[in-house]
DNA sequence: TGAAATTAGTTACAAATGAAACTATATGAA
DNA sequence: TTCATATAGTTTCATTTGTAACTAATTTCA
């Protein structure tokens, strides 16, 4: 059994040239990934009819990312104003996090080329072999 | 569009969820990830017909680990008696590096568990399924 | 040849990461 | 109430990781 056979190799392999590549998208706005997992969280709950505003605790469910980096992301986001922060009032242990004025402008020029990375690097592949993919990424995850 | 529908933060998590998985089968031989991919790579070339020593550099590009960590997992499995190294002749910056006696034992315990891990995993996907996912990662990968 | 450029591997240092301790608040049971 | 326990988020510290500099050997080509 060689190492290029083992599936978690393999996964490994991809993601972190995934990762990598698509970074390139948003390091343009000098966005490490876990600011950008959360400004996409933030961005994303925009779009529904949910409040804008998250918590940090909310933010780390949402992105997998543990609290500390969470704690980190925002603090710099907020401090680059890109993130605005404001005392919840019913627990005030917490803040609520949304993205400021500037931070929309920036994601919503970042999803594009998001999208657009996606789309070229799904590009050779049928949508009958995206599903199957994806359920089976769904069945190894336990 | 949501974090979880991204492409790349899907793969990401699935490796980390497998790498994170697959490690507890080895961490057992108190072995960190780096070591598992050099002692894999050195253990398969045991059963062809090539020589079992194989150089740094040549790990490096089979585990896709880079030269430092390479270089750092080998001291260490070395120092524990797992590999040994001598001096290559034909050039005196090198090494070669095999699998010791007891790493080569080490090993013949290891793979098996990580065959069973594996097969586990993937026992609620047909073979058909599988053989799609391949061929995604394959296209995905530049 | 032999001086300049390249390469293998190691070492040293700086940045990223994660675990544990800490602060402030909230919850729950006596 | 009030005291013990739990939780949100931050800070601290040790470890991991990656980058760049380094040493020693090799290759190249003038």
């Amino acid at each position: 059994m060689q190492l290029n056979d083992m599936l978690a190799y393999k996964v490994a392999m991809l993601a972190s040239d995934l990762s990598g590549s698509l970074a390139r998208e948003y390091e343009a706005y000098q966005l490490t990934m876990p600011e950008w997992r959360v400004m996409a969280t933030l961005g994303a709950c925009l779009e529904g009819s949910q409040s804008k505003y998250k918590t940090a605790k909310e933010i780390a469910h949402a992105t997998r990312l543990d609290k500390v980096q969470v704690s980190r992301a925002i603090e710099r986001l907020n401090k680059n104003g890109v993130v605005i922060k404001r005392l919840s009032k019913k627990d005030k242990r917490s803040s609520l996090i949304a993205l400021s004025k500037d931070g929309k402008a920036m994601y919503e020029q970042i999803i594009p080329r998001v999208v657009e990375w996606q789309n070229k690097r799904l590009e050779n592949i049928t949508d009958d072999e995206y599903r199957v993919f994806l359920k089976v990424i769904e069945a190894l995850t336990p």
